[in-house]
DNA sequence: GCATAATCCTACTTATCCGATAGGGAATAT
DNA sequence: ATATTCCCTATCGGATAAGTAGGATTATGC
């Protein structure tokens, strides 16, 4: 299960999205889709650090996307905002991370089942971008 | 990224199927797969009590599989462990709960994902069995 | 019958993360 | 100036994850 902010952040992505160019407020954004102001403000805040918005301040200000939705891909946005695709961490692309309880990794029974998981989420995150979601 | 109770409790199954038949005691399995005992006994207890294994008390005793390995689903196993296989409870055809934030699940931009998510996963589960693992 | 080996069960602890909030600071338009 | 908007750090309560404790219960074999 994905969290409230991945689910929050996907939804302001497509709120944004949709207003073509404009610059979107915060508050706008937490009215129109019920998003707690402040937890969608850390949310906006991450997305921009992470390069896929850009933002402006003061009267007329707001958040707007660095880059057209149809380059903007589910893979990035999940592992930014979910983390790691992979079911578990020592197969993951981006995120590897040894196992601890296995000694041998190439052996482990879950491994094959692993990256079949793996695969398929990351098979649906590579067809998706933001451009699919408006 | 899947809960440790989960991927020790895939481990430990596919260690008991591959004992064909035998009874095979909690020590064991913590031994071999590196598992801390007292939360492996917890595990297979609710795995028990799920109706995938079987026990025995005692001298000689231990756990072993209900169900040939060839009948025992991901899905089933997944659902038990981990629970939903949907990304968000508003998709899950087991765990199915109303979407807070939307006002009309069919119009949520995420739906379409979501939905796409909790079948390529299910997709797996659904073709993979405990034989698979052995 | 008794020691031993195993599961059964409830409760507890401890740490971590999630979701949300607080409170001000800094920039910008009018 | 002032209102508006984003920027940033810190904090907090609650839930969940991961693991532990300790004894009760049941079965075996001598």
């Amino acid at each position: 299960m994905i969290s409230k902010k991945t689910k929050y952040g996907l939804k302001a992505l497509t709120y944004i999205a949709r207003q073509e160019g404009n610059m979107v407020p915060i508050a706008q954004i937490a009215e129109k889709e019920h998003i707690p102001h402040k937890f969608l403000e850390s949310i906006l805040l991450l997305l921009r650090k992470s390069g896929f918005l850009g933002s402006k301040k003061g009267k007329g200000g707001g958040y707007y996307l660095l880059k057209e939705a149809s380059e903007i891909y589910m893979t990035d946005v999940m592992r930014i905002l979910e983390g790691p695709i992979a079911p578990v961490a020592c197969v993951s692309l981006n995120y590897y991370e040894k196992c601890e309880d296995c000694d041998d990794e190439t052996t482990c029974s879950l491994n094959k089942l692993m990256i079949q998981v793996r695969d398929a989420n990351l098979n649906v995150f590579r067809n998706t971008t933001l451009e699919n979601l408006k």
